[in-house]
DNA sequence: CAAGTTAGTGTACGACTGTTCACTAAGTAT
DNA sequence: ATACTTAGTGAACAGTCGTACACTAACTTG
């Protein structure tokens, strides 16, 4: 039924190599390292977007596209779907995130000090990996169910984590596993609100080394109040029921 | 330059009166009232599918209109914008608030059984406007910049209204506005996650009067968990720099 | 060198979006 | 009864979206 389209000119064959965020041009290259490429430059470019304030529900197949240099059609050659695409960033994310873990937790250990210094290490990290944590916390609320579940159950295993983490301290030797999941995901929730508080300020570029009128150290300063104060609560805990 | 369009035939001239939302038929309304009445429509079926697991993000001025049982150029006769929509249903939204806020306040005072009271409140609240606080839910995290941070202000606003409520504890007496802040923001945010994992739970709505099996009271329970464990560090904080 | 594989292209489609416009029926005021 | 106002209509617009398709240049394999 449907006719022969496209005739077919003699029109140039690849007229748009005028790409914003593709790397140098590609030259010649092994065909798999030509895909890796596009494959990579498809991720960054969603991040990028990520981190530019665009939410992933408004973050659609050909924006990714059009920023990675490439035509939509070229999108399939790599991902299914957006979905897809993210659930690779949860994994890339989630990297980060036990990356983070894992510096907490074999810093030096003064008893008391150990607060400022996660606090630190959640600045700083925030500031490093930006594009993941603003990722992390735009999927945990995205339409898409998959990835929102994902994620959350991400950070529940996160929290698992740091769970086990804290049984090591001799005043939550006895501790039951509830009450000690319970102020994990205390700790990890108030710092997730810490990271949404960061992200918000949009550049955070403006620190110069102190931490004067900086917002973000505003907001790290908060955030070590509230753990320290959960913290002093630590000794006089008593399960009930 | 543009011709006459719409030469104008003979077809009937309201034909789809099969709106699902609608209320009973309008029959014969003063005008003031007819208009209300789709306003008032308009309102509800934004917040109907937002309750409905669709965010704000992409609930369109479409949706809303034929949901609400009117042509989208009609939306424009109430609301310039769908931002506007929202801004009402702010309003509404943050009266929910206040009232819960009210309530908790003015409930007797047993001194200790009060975080287990408070819990008690913000599950029924929840329980029975849950579209309010679906729509503050998702409201938080629209790309809708205004929508977001009058939300975000809301909140803040609200978490400094308990701040004032909670100087006349004595135990709080001495505690400077700051650290009172600190508390309250703590309060507020442990909270937030809690109804975010309320309405994680789509129905909710089997649960038989008693709490067992049921999310939201394990919900609730986690919720009081944490909320007294603060409680606890209260006595012994000193403000420390 | 010849044949085969494949990453990326260009075009088209149907669906949905926000916004505009001329229009009309019905309620209101004179 | 007349003229005025207005809530809601229906059609059209320009734009974006996801997806499908035939195609080709370039790399890879034999």
């Amino acid at each position: 039924m449907s006719v022969n389209r496209r005739t077919h000119g003699s029109k140039p064959r690849h007229p748009n190599r005028n790409a914003s965020s593709r790397a140098a041009a590609p030259a010649r290259r092994s065909q798999s390292e030509r895909r890796q490429h596009t494959r990579q430059a498809l991720l960054d470019a969603a991040l990028n977007q990520l981190a530019d304030g665009i939410s992933f529900d408004q973050l659609s197949l050909r924006r990714v596209a059009r920023a990675a240099g490439v035509v939509p059609a070229a999108f399939y050659r790599h991902f299914a779907s957006m979905e897809e695409l993210a659930l690779v960033l949860v994994q890339e994310s989630v990297r980060t995130l036990r990356a983070m873990l894992r510096e907490a937790r074999e810093g030096g250990l003064p008893p008391e000090r150990m607060i400022a210094r996660s606090v630190e290490i959640l600045v700083s990290h925030v500031r490093e990996h930006r594009r993941h944590f603003a990722f992390i916390a735009d999927a945990r609320s995205s339409s898409n169910m998959v990835l929102r579940h994902t994620i959350r159950n991400e950070i529940r295993l996160f929290a698992s984590e740091l769970a086990t983490d804290l049984a090591r301290f001799p005043v939550l030797r006895d501790w039951t596993t509830a009450d000690l999941q319970m102020l994990a995901g205390l700790f990890v929730d108030t710092m997730i609100v810490a990271i949404d508080a960061m992200l918000e300020s949009p550049a955070s570029a403006l620190s110069i080394a102190g931490d004067a009128g900086d917002a973000t150290s505003e907001i790290a300063a908060q955030t070590e109040k509230r753990l320290r104060l959960i913290a002093l609560a630590v000794p006089s805990w008593r399960s009930q029921a």
